[in-house]
DNA sequence: GATGGATAGATGACATGTCAATAACTATGA
DNA sequence: TCATAGTTATTGACATGTCATCTATCCATC
């Protein structure tokens, strides 16, 4: 899938663009895990959760906001419930409703895995670009999110929602 | 985990590249199923057996080019063996080696399906960019690749090798 | 040429994600 | 107000990835 499909730069930006995301992933998964007891998943669901001021989330809003299905994120909390790290309640308001609601236990495990996390973060990302690059970088997300996000709103095939975290 | 540990600058970034990765990372494979019986994993192990001048490669070597854990290569290919895309064969050289060898039914999937992905790979990122926000990007990759590389050579905790894709 | 440690791959158990189907509600309009 | 359509969340079956372990083989050295 050489040459004949993207020119030079635009090769070299997709093939850095895969191995950065393998790479970084693979490692932010691997130095989560060793101090905490966490996955990527966990951790992302839990500071979700943090960062509201109430501890909790309506499970469609969570799953919206982190670009997650539902179905993905249905399975994650009922093992993360099974781990005492979140629970479920009702919703009043609508009967379909779940909502999930950060446990003490859950607060104490972000709250001791976030330093190291966004440590690893900075070392392995962050503090090797320089303010341009991190601008651009910010630039370019913008733009392929806004377009995934439009394509996604609009008429065009599939999506069901997204995945990979 | 908002602004105690990164400046604005760095949170846009960091939380633009979540984010696109999300989305991406889901837009790409679900086009491709679409269009092709293939995941993404799939269609990376067979484009890089394509790309070897005689359709094979050493497991090993595989492993280490595409970054992937070798278990995770091994259970790959025991899945795609069984659909007819690739075929094993034994190594005269090292009598422990295997051999991942592209079978025609496999050809004719990633020479069918390239076409569409390289066109949605443009579609949903590629085309989306610049120039210059294509060499930044570029850039950026080398960079954190680089470190992650040296990383794991280096002393440096666990990694066994990456993951994602 | 036997022995002990390294290497290459495969495999089982288990975590995670996807899709499709289902259940339980809510909303709408005749 | 009741049938129907849409929403919300859960679930089961199955694909995929991870880690730890096991087997076979290689190789350095005694």
């Amino acid at each position: 899938m050489t040459s004949r499909w993207l020119d030079a730069t635009e090769e070299r930006a997709w093939r850095g663009y895969r191995r950065l995301l393998t790479l970084l992933e693979s490692r932010l998964a691997h130095d989560l895990a060793e101090d905490s007891e966490l996955s990527m998943a966990d951790y992302t669901v839990l500071s979700n959760l943090a960062e509201a001021e109430d501890r909790r989330w309506r499970v469609s809003g969570l799953a919206e906001r982190m670009q997650w299905s539902q179905s993905r994120l249905s399975h994650q909390i009922t093992r993360m419930e099974r781990r005492g790290l979140v629970a479920r309640e009702q919703v009043d308001e609508d009967g379909r409703g779940a909502v999930v609601v950060l446990t003490k236990p859950g607060l104490r495990a972000i709250a001791a895995a976030t330093p190291g996390h966004m440590a690893a973060v900075r070392k392995h990302m962050i503090d090797l670009l320089d303010p341009d690059q991190l601008k651009v970088l910010g630039d370019v997300a913008d733009a392929v999110v806004d377009h995934l996000t439009a394509v996604e709103d609009s008429s065009e095939g599939g999506r069901q929602t997204p995945s990979t975290d």
